[in-house]
DNA sequence: CCAAAAGTGTTTATAATACACCCATGG
DNA sequence: CCATGGGTGTATTATAAACACTTTTGG
């Protein structure tokens, strides 16, 4: 137990070695997947892992992940934000360690494929996710909880589409991720009555003969609207 | 730039200053508060702060967090939860550190008010908080945004009253959290629907002559609602 | 008896849901 | 010409919002 004379300084304060993993979402043709690698160190040498690294000194905990995000994925940019502290005393049999949980979502078709392979790196879908080591998997739990909540209140989806995306992909999209099917007509008329997407005269006719339009999503009219505390719900 | 070498071991890593601070809300007769303290270390010393410590290494971050929650209130088993982690380089004139902040809601007439006294610690009202170190008014403003979040899709408020309550009470605590006036009618009624109040025998006659009824939560059906997928939403 | 807070119902507006057909086109 | 996915509108239901009066009782 602590008492008032261990606050007094910083010197002597104990230390802590802190890693920060990634939870990295991508979006595949209907599919959403994770994006896991062959851990480095031992213990665990070679077994599944999240990405993740130690936080240097020097840099704070999102740079240190967007560190590793660029390293393995040679991605800038990337959509990031913390999920949660996994800080249990024992979580980490190697050391004593803490990780900063935060979750990434990327553009799947953009990643450097190299750079994947290079460090033994694998998308896997939702459904294939292979035991990983430590409490990786709790993390992707309580990342796809996350995923799943924020996507209903905050338009964070169009972070796992190429910038031009049909109507159709969104709603595929929302369906993979909260595990429903949901209607056309319904899910288009709400999505477009935000007035938040700018149509395209481009279609996109990989998936059908009539081809489906193409839109972008408008960022800067949504970050004015947010200041003015506008909320998205899906 | 870390290059492959610098992941195979744990030992070498750097070791990092991990601290917890809370912000600890309390509401009391219609107005929220927040309780900070006179710090007790260097740089900064005697200065407004919000409560915290730093993590030892045989301590998880929540377990440091309730250490400190009861040194300073005396209390147990109070609601507390991860807010966000800061971890600038700079954040901390005294050293490099980085802080896992934490929210906590207590009911503010059952803390140890000489405890509380006994660490210099004071209660103040949100629009009077005064100028706290580092980036501590960050934290709170962080956290208020969230306290407005949570409450409205999850039935934490509770956390912040007696364990018997009247309505109007509970009102007046959901209008000082989103500085808005409701209707009583509506307010009532849409609280009742989720039929997770439960009415006592008894009334509260501190603030009328008629009183008004008290009402206890009930969190064990909140609980099992919870798990079939019940969303509570005001 | 009256001031002050507690408690109650109905109407209206808005948002969510359910549902079925035509369109365009490449093969 | 037809199979396939893209695109559209309306009726119904449920939820939210607006709104005013009666009740109780201590002083």
């Amino acid at each position: 137990m602590k008492t008032l004379e261990n606050y007094r300084t910083y010197i002597a304060q104990p230390k802590l070695l802190v890693a920060t993993d990634c939870i990295v979402f991508g979006f595949d043709d209907g599919v959403l997947k994770l994006l896991v690698f062959r851990r480095r160190i031992d213990p665990f040498k070679g077994e599944w892992s999240l990405i993740g690294s130690f936080v240097d000194a020097e840099e704070s905990v999102p740079d240190a992940a967007r560190r590793v995000l660029l390293e393995f994925t040679g991605l800038e940019n990337i959509f990031l934000e913390e999920l949660k502290v996994y800080s249990d005393v024992d979580r980490d049999s190697g050391a004593r360690c803490i990780s900063i949980a935060q979750y990434a979502l990327i553009r799947i078709n953009d990643y450097d494929r190299e750079q994947v392979e290079l460090h033994g790196a694998k998308w896997f879908a939702l459904e294939d996710i292979p035991q990983l080591v430590l409490d990786h998997n709790v993390m992707i739990a309580d990342a796809l909880d996350r995923l799943r909540q924020k996507t209903a209140h905050r338009p964070i989806g169009f972070e796992l589409l190429p910038e031009k995306f049909t109507i159709p992909q969104l709603q595929s999209l929302y369906e993979a991720i909260h595990q429903t099917k949901l209607d056309d007509r319904n899910f288009r008329k709400k999505l477009l009555s935000f007035d938040l997407l700018i149509k395209l005269n481009e279609k996109d006719k990989s998936t059908s003969k009539k081809g489906a339009f193409l839109y972008r999503f408008d960022y800067d009219k949504y970050k004015r609207l947010e200041e003015s505390g506008f909320n998205f719900i899906l």
